[in-house]
DNA sequence: CGAACCTTTGAAGTGACTCAATGCGTGTGG
DNA sequence: CCACACGCATTGAGTCACTTCAAAGGTTCG
């Protein structure tokens, strides 16, 4: 694997706990294949697919999720560069969710058997991967309770809001104007509404000031109003992973 | 810590990858404290307290819930016998939801620092981790699904259902009659309806036949059909835990 | 026996849905 | 190079699921 993927990954809490060359050997030595997916195709398709694939997103955008008999869909989890797909897969026998690449891809394969043998050499690397899915954890119970307890309009700010955290993440120099990446369609799946209202909402905040739209890019023009309305907290911002540097 | 903990803990896979000697003393070892929580304390409160403690349910019911500032709450997670509390804390500086007792609880304490411990001595105990961290995921997947995409009477029945498959997994003889542990507003809360809605749709699947209700207990008398209306799959029957067999 | 909590039920209001149509941008084949 | 198709955004009108507000009935417990 090269350095992107890695660096992306490590970009959130390698500077907090940089990896040791061994253990970011054995991260990079993960992968078996390296490949690309361009825009609409999806990698996993749910309760179809087995689960032994994992993926690291080196490049581009993607996102889980699941349908339902009715044909209605919902999006569970947003995938930015650096992001590991595919841990709520790992312990089942079936995939439990499908994955769609929103935008061209290049991701890293590995398959989760490559997991305990990484886990046996390095400690750490284990560390790394539950940390991981603790945070997708805390961000999936913010969702629920966003989804569960808010109306539509704080539900659009929240998603605009975790983008655009996700997404500043990866370039600094991003400020507030980047693209969201997903038709308003996926936004109302990823928020439980319809198209339609999703529509009215982005309308709304933009009547409001809140949010400027041009070029199919978004800008958001009052952030601290935006973060009331969604009642949005950036979990990024509180990482403290202090507790998994190993005292030598 | 002793084995009843324990023994739920690895009741759902244990069979699948037994553990070593040395292994179940390691996760034996990690615990500090073993205390009792009477009904309705709260042992992290979100926001405030520090993430610092996992705890491992010997006894009881417990919920993980978060509280927006409007003075909503959002339930997010139920615990049981078995399950390790504090995951989606872990890697962060503040907690970042609450945990509350639903019943009398019994509860084994640690610190997360012991975490790295248990991973560097026997790196299953990292796999046993990160599997349950997984499984959490995909259940916060399923719900998020549930709770986005589908109407409250659908809500109401994978509820009933994901406290059934659970209830089962530790008393083999509940059978299809148990009591659900949760007040109809926590029940709101948890997937996202009123109180008052709650009881409607309570009264909707009682009348239908679905279920029956007497003495606080609750039977589910047509479980194909609750399962039809709730759109509900059991994660718990398709695990595959034999990625993290070592070969030796 | 009263207080606190939970459940149940009614009536009115509203956020979001469904259905439906129009507009817009882009790519593609004739 | 235009015509058409297709996907996406936008907007309107009517309906419904769920909410809010309000009050009454049960149950448990000190």
């Amino acid at each position: 694997m090269e350095q992107g993927a890695m660096r992306d990954l490590l970009a959130k809490y390698g500077k907090i706990a940089p990896l040791r060359a061994d253990e970011e050997l054995a991260l990079t030595s993960l992968a078996t294949a390296k490949r690309s997916y361009p825009s609409g195709t999806s990698l996993v398709i749910g309760e179809l697919d087995d689960p032994d694939q994992l993926f690291i997103v080196e490049e581009g955008r993607l996102f889980a999720s699941i349908d339902l008999p009715g044909g209605e869909r919902a999006i569970t989890r947003l995938y930015f560069p650096g992001d590991i797909i595919g841990t709520a897969n790992v312990p089942f026998d079936k995939a439990t969710h499908s994955v769609t690449a929103s935008s061209d891809a290049v991701l890293y394969t590995f398959p989760r058997s490559h997991l305990v043998q990484a886990f046996s050499t390095l400690p750490r690397i284990a560390a790394i991967f539950y940390t991981f899915a603790a945070m997708e954890n805390a961000i999936l119970h913010d969702r629920l309770v966003s989804i569960g307890r808010t109306r539509g309009l704080s539900r659009l700010a929240a998603l605009i809001l975790e983008i655009a955290a996700r997404q500043s993440l990866l370039h600094e120099h991003t400020g507030d104007r980047f693209r969201l990446g997903l038709t308003q369609a996926q936004i109302g799946d990823a928020i439980g509404l319809t198209q339609v209202q999703v529509n009215r909402l982005f309308r709304e905040l933009d009547e409001a000031g809140v949010i400027a739209r041009s070029e199919g890019c978004l800008t958001i023009a009052d952030k601290p109003k935006l973060v009331e309305i969604g009642q949005f907290t950036d979990r990024y911002e509180h990482l403290d992973l202090s507790w998994f540097v190993e005292d030598e």
